[in-house]
DNA sequence: AGCGGTCCTTGATCCAGGTCAAGCTTTCCG
DNA sequence: CGGAAAGCTTGACCTGGATCAAGGACCGCT
């Protein structure tokens, strides 16, 4: 509730403007999203988009977290996407979603109208060039994911986790790393646990292992410092000999 | 090695015309596309392209197979995606790839040099389009089998493998389901577990296990035969109450 | 301060799927 | 045709993570 509105300032001081969908825009493409665009302020816990459903505009993460997840009928759930700020909502070219998107905190979107900026993208090469870019990243990161869920131990998936959200959020501060990280984790355990495809029990288990091996500090639940990240980064899998990643 | 070559057939008889990246293109669109591709064939085994290395052509998948895997440090693999007729292989604008891509039949690929065909996304859009809506459908398949990795159960995991190859199978075919469905898995049951997150001897079992309870039929050890395909669809998860999907 | 709810942790036990091991079937050579 | 390799199946056993169960910590509310 102490998100400031920002119905009025617009993109000249949007904090998302050098990555999101629109970042290839010039000012006069710009002005042409204004006239299809509304911000909203969503609270923690609000369902943004129901899967199944129809919806009638498209959307930019400009502050908060936001999941993305599939149900199945008897109640197995599977994230399978966190968006952050910059993150695009929704799939132009078709109105139904395949995924629920849910805030985790406070949000604040900028929308547009479905049907207008479906024709923009035709109109303005800038945008469809960039979401097709953004929608690569998502695909790799995706895949990535799948090797996560499909291979790795519950340790390796907990530490692949905090890898990866001590980077986004590094990346988002434009700070770089300095080898240590703190950061808040903006996910419950459960969620932690529909990410990684895990129960609670093992994702609380495998926090107090880590903690135990001196790979994490935690501070209250959700504070999360990391003294070491190559050591953390050590326990992912992906890197065997202790050498830089790609 | 009983496949035909392509050479100079060219598009009018192209089997992937209407679903391939270039099938918004007109003639004269084509005819610029076809300037900087050629066609290439490649053996069952062949890795065409290997994960970190670059590659100067992206390619369009004519007939055969392909998987796109992901390997640990340590050996373990993931396969992320894979590849039939008019599925797209390479990512414009970055060279390096992030997984391998091995030929699971006897593949023929119409390639396309990657600069000259990066410049021509810019300026047909036709193409840029059909790419986008391309990759958000392989997005979506992506998040589908991250919600099968982190929590379908082995026998889940087999029956929507098998449902989902009987779609792809008869989509490429034109013809419509009849409720029985016969085919030839273009895939080793190392493949399948590699797929499917699970050993080979887990998938030997399941497969037993779904031969016994009289879901499918196999004759020899690569041809499946479904008696009736919504009975294996109830076997999935991804339906509980019997009724049609979405 | 007391109370109810949500979120998290920890322990005890269980089991689906992994691991290890043996043998079978098919294919493909020479 | 025979022999070897690759791929598949089956059995016996083990274990990582799930399940079941109990309680602790931290709210916000009255």
């Amino acid at each position: 509730m102490s998100v400031p509105l920002l119905k009025n300032e617009g993109c000249p001081t949007c904090p998302i403007r050098n990555r999101a969908v629109c970042s290839r825009c010039d000012a006069g493409e710009r002005d042409e999203l204004d006239s299809v665009k509304f911000y909203r302020t969503v609270a923690a816990g609000d369902t943004i988009v129901l899967a199944g459903q129809t919806t009638d505009f498209v959307a930019s993460v400009v502050t908060g977290v936001a999941t993305q997840e599939q149900t199945m009928p008897d109640g197995r759930v599977q994230m399978v996407g966190l968006l952050l700020p910059a993150d695009f909502i929704g799939r132009p070219g078709r109105s139904e979603a395949s995924y629920d998107v849910v805030a985790t905190t406070e949000m604040v979107l900028c929308c547009f109208r479905r049907r207008p900026f479906e024709q923009l993208i035709q109109q303005m090469p800038h945008i469809g060039q960039r979401l097709l870019e953004m929608t690569l990243d998502e695909l790799d990161a995706a895949r990535e994911w799948m090797l996560l869920l499909g291979r790795k131990t519950a340790r390796e998936k907990i530490a692949s986790l905090l890898t990866m959200i001590a980077r986004r959020m590094a990346a988002l501060d434009a700070r770089r790393f300095t080898g240590q990280v703190t950061f808040d984790l903006p996910l419950t355990r459960e969620a932690i646990a529909n990410y990684l495809g895990l129960t609670i029990e093992t994702v609380s288990r495998q926090f107090t292992n880590l903690r135990k091996d001196g790979l994490i500090v935690l501070e209250g639940k959700r504070r999360v410092h990391i003294p070491d990240l190559d050591a953390l980064i050590l326990e992912t899998g992906d890197d065997t000999d202790g050498g830089m990643l790609a």
